[in-house]
DNA sequence: TTCGTATTTGCGGTTTTTTGCCTAATTTAA
DNA sequence: TTAAATTAGGCAAAAAACCGCAAATACGAA
């Protein structure tokens, strides 16, 4: 086997798995670990992969990575928009905290007229920054993690509310376990927030499915609606139109 | 698994959920807490993320919130001293909001062990940075001006807690009219807190003392120590001191 | 083809990197 | 305060990389 074409078969192991490992490589083709090394050297000088201890990644995969972060920004965007077309003037809506809903607060219409309860600090001053809504912030002990506040209390508020929307920012959601968390008083009132709303709107950018978290908020026909980054027809988003879920 | 992958897993997860924990990052990858912890050290030294006991928090997320407005810091700073030396382990403080007490929150012991109450959105994050102090969000609906919340179902709160102390930023502080205010739910917010503490303290920089608002707060006697900037013995200070408060 | 040269390859020995485990010290939580 | 969890630092084994060299191979020219 010659040199270039084990390259070019270095390089078409590399588009399909994103990354080789040198001992996989040189069992394949039969060659010492010294000539795969040397031949992933040279490529890495052409700027065809990255070299790392122990074999090679493909370069697409990680400045596609290192874009996603700049992108991820564009993405909350695109899914603040799609709640936002979602809330009317006269609902009360209960939201819980998170990056997504603090994008969301920043897109409402400045002329919608609605009224937000929240556990979370930092979405109660992005709301209070609208110019028409009412914000009221549940209190109770605030949890340091998550800058939301949790407690008995804050549960007990809840559920003396009857709301027209919640919508919660996911961590994770899977099509088996649904809607989870990790920490057991956040959990506790983001369960009291669904239970007092007639709908429930989960939003998070499409790479929060599939993924679980110890303590479960929710199945899935507690949820009604989910809005991604993603368009709607998205195969990712399948199994959760089959379990119900109305897709944004 | 390579180092490398690994390393943009742990970033990713910390995109996805802004923080993640050794123990659930070992367990994922099937390698040792070491392993991760010393991924965690690499990439904390890259400036990738913020390395804390346990595990590690996304850097964007923690650092968005930070801090911004500087007026008079200087003089801000020192009342800041001055209160928090009046502050033991133990106490139930309740506070209002304003950048006195932002200032205030900042210059707290980091082994104090108190309980905090508060209306103010901006103060509950301040305090919710302190390692150790307990924080409790008092929740009604949102002054917009003020990132206060108020109304009745806070006043009935205030009024359910017996606290040692009441920390109030100074609006108007007047030796005839006392402690005033512009907004009428405020002022409600205000008294409910006198009411309810042991002790009343007013902390806000000289420029504020000898002016008076629309709305009347609390008489000087119903204040038991004023915190200024300048010297306890300045003249300017003389007619509060003869008035029967407490002078730092 | 055959030869000479340049390149490539494999190998042994050494160095570096990575990883897991251990213990002691620190931090956290109750 | 005590008990549990987390961390730091040292150590050793395994894997990988590096280095130099000699053998094998490819390639062009006679």
């Amino acid at each position: 086997m010659l040199k270039k074409e084990r390259q070019e078969f270095i390089l078409h192991q590399l588009n399909l798995h994103n990354k080789v490992l040198c001992a996989d490589l040189s069992h394949m083709m039969g060659v010492s670990d010294d000539t795969i090394r040397r031949d992933l050297q040279e490529l890495a000088q052409e700027d065809k992969l990255i070299k790392v201890h122990g074999g090679a990644l493909s370069k697409s995969f990680h400045t596609a990575f290192d874009r996603k972060m700049v992108y991820n920004l564009e993405d909350k965007h695109i899914i603040a928009q799609k709640t936002a077309a979602l809330v009317q003037s006269g609902m009360y809506i209960l939201t819980s905290g998170g990056t997504s809903i603090l994008e969301f607060a920043k897109s409402l219409d400045p002329n919608l007229n609605a009224t937000f309860f929240t556990c979370s600090l930092n979405a109660a001053i992005e709301f209070a920054h609208h110019p028409s809504i009412e914000v009221v912030m549940i209190g109770d002990k605030v949890s340091k993690d998550s800058m939301l506040t949790t407690g008995a209390s804050a549960v007990q508020t809840i559920e003396s509310i009857q709301a027209d929307l919640c919508i919660l920012g996911i961590n994770s959601l899977d099509t088996q376990f649904g809607l989870s968390e990790n920490d057991w008083e956040v959990v506790q009132i983001k369960k009291a927030m669904i239970k007092a709303s007639k709908k429930t709107i989960c939003i998070g950018i499409s790479e929060k499915l599939n993924s679980q978290q110890k303590i479960k908020v929710a199945n899935l026909d507690e949820i009604d609606i989910l809005i991604t980054e993603l368009n709607p027809n998205d195969s990712k988003l399948l199994p959760f139109k089959h379990k119900g879920l109305t897709i944004y």
